[in-house]
DNA sequence: TCCTTACTTCGACAAGAGACGAAGTATAGT
DNA sequence: ACTATACTTCGTCTCTTGTCGAAGTAAGGA
């Protein structure tokens, strides 16, 4: 039960199921994300923590960046419920044409401008 | 995703998904839920609403009784998704057994009992 | 060895959510 | 008509959650 409630809080808050729809094709790093979402780095990292915690996302650290991939989706979990059911979600496929934006963007040059 | 996130926060809620897992073989009233949820009767009021607000629980009216139903749970929905995470609670075995006992009690007493 | 960059943790604050009891509504029985 | 019963709505309180900015950590580059 304590698992279960860990899940559906985590997935019960918009910035946190928009980043799960993000990283349905790629895995993102935290400066990604939070260009895409337009939150502070610190609530972004926290939203992160929490996704991990509830094991819908793994992490993984390379250099200076941190890397962040959906769990595995099997039927009838949360995650396979909340891709099914936003996967026609508007705000999600503004989300999707941002990312197109975002990824064909330098790194570099991304990540200087998220605003510290 | 307005929708989805109703459901989300729905389910988030402990009493709550335990209402859902008392509901998986037949309808109850609000008065056996209160009993069984030991809470106040405007909360589980109030539970009851925000779960049928998210189309997980169906209401019908009948006298001066209310009963609730779950609605339909076809795969991949949130609903379905709960039973099949919440079917090893241990909490949610516990509630089970109380339930037999309410089921075997009469209703008028029961009622007469959940204390105005 | 310093500085910069990518991320995290902490403290503060506002808004949200769950709980209750009191008062209100609706239906049934006398 | 009056009372009792089953449920709802409202106001209040407290605890939780999402957000931020400031300060802290870790890793790479000059």
């Amino acid at each position: 039960m304590k698992n279960f409630i860990l899940q559906a809080k985590a997935v019960a808050d918009e910035s946190r199921a928009r980043i799960l729809m993000l990283l349905r094709e790629e895995e993102l790093c935290l400066c990604q994300l939070i260009t895409l979402l337009d939150l502070a780095p610190s609530t972004v990292s926290r939203h992160m923590s929490m996704l991990v915690l509830a094991d819908l996302v793994h992490a993984r650290k390379e250099g200076r960046w941190k890397y962040y991939r959906l769990a595995d989706a099997e039927p009838d979990t949360a995650l396979s419920w909340v891709l099914d059911s936003l996967a026609e979600s508007e705000s999600v496929a503004h989300d999707q044409k941002r990312l197109q934006e975002v990824l064909a963007q330098d790194k570099k040059e991304l990540c200087d401008r998220y605003g510290y």
